[in-house]
DNA sequence: TTGTGTATATTCACTGGTTAGTATACATAC
DNA sequence: GTATGTATACTAACCAGTGAATATACACAA
């Protein structure tokens, strides 16, 4: 049965996406994926060259709905830029108490790829960051923020610290003590009066 | 050849240490591990019961050091709080310049694990991240700061977004950003005078 | 309207290699 | 002569990727 193409090909992506984010990437085989997908192997082959594109086709895949959901967060918090940013935190918490959340999937391929440093899909990953970072920083540039790039990288690193921490210790109670930190850290690059954090 | 055994444990977990560390934990065969140790599979599982129990082993033997090692350099920074914790993220950038540098051996199993929430070796990452934490803790407390606990957990969570991020953009100078961010935050917590970060 | 060629899409069956773990035997020390 | 420790050789499963065949849709010709 031939000419679905574009829907195999997704629902070939979005059985890689399931599996790969759930299971990690070298623990999940190629046939798992066909099975989940509702097709044989040699037709995903078809679609991917290798189990590598298709990894970086999960990430690729995962890149602008994740950016745009936080941006969305930022945007419907109602306050000042501490409030905004904070709510991303408050946000994410949310959703790392659901079972089936398990970290970022790009920071875990990272992890995992480690000993792969040009892989494709650990570019893809770095470039999603970059884009969130950026984002940050044209954000904080708009608001008069001395050195946007510096505060932005620093509430990056708490995010991706919260990932990590949260997934080490199941305890999704971190991602709201980073976002106190973050608002800590805008305020004082604000000049906000200062104020004994909590 | 019987008869050296503990050494031979040892030199086991050496090896498993340095393929582990490097590769990641299920790129690495158990083979591998034997090989590098220079002796059999067979002798190597008459040492550990598995290559679970292997893993949780090779994590074990990084948690004193490790430890030991963030706590020397705190103790040899000359200067106040805030630049002693500082010191550790300096410290911490020289090592991530090393070539076989590859980010927290700890997060990065928990992120290769992250389907097995239960294995002994989530466990052995998430006391020793404990550990450090309850270290941080009582030094703050010791100095006066009003929550040690929440202070310890943010630069916790930029401690351990700096290896998530480093990792990912192979960009060392992200540690010593966070290594700011950790002495605004200290700063604040203390009550003194403020200052736009940089 | 009907036949036919071709690119697209899919399947079955296979290969060569790897892997965690084990059954059995052997060697050494005390 | 028994505990301890090591090696050889094996199993049963898994896995990334491929060779060869086949089925469909569609363009175009008759």
């Amino acid at each position: 049965m031939p000419r679905p193409s574009e829907p195999t090909r997704e629902r070939i992506i979005q059985a890689a996406n399931s599996l790969f984010y759930s299971e990690g990437i070298r623990r999940v085989s190629v046939d798992e994926i066909a099975a989940k997908a509702g097709l044989t192997k040699r037709t995903l082959y078809y679609h991917f060259k290798s189990k590598d594109d298709l990894v970086a086709a999960y990430l690729s895949a995962r890149d602008q709905p994740n950016l745009a959901l936080f941006r969305k967060w930022f945007a419907e918090a109602e306050g000042g830029l501490p409030v905004k940013v904070e709510a991303i935190f408050k946000n994410l918490a949310r959703s790392a108490r659901h079972p089936k959340w398990k970290g970022c999937g790009f920071l875990r391929t990272s992890a995992e790829l480690a000993n792969m440093p040009g892989h494709p899909a650990i570019r893809i990953g770095a470039a999603h960051k970059k884009k969130f970072e950026d984002w940050l920083r044209t954000t904080f540039a708009e608001q008069g923020i001395a050195d946007p790039l510096k505060l932005a990288r620093q509430i990056l690193l708490l995010l991706d610290g919260s990932f990590a921490v949260v997934l080490l210790h199941r305890d999704a109670s971190y991602m709201e003590t980073a976002g106190e930190a973050a608002r800590t850290l805008i305020e004082t690059a604000l000049g906000k009066p200062r104020r004994k954090q909590g």
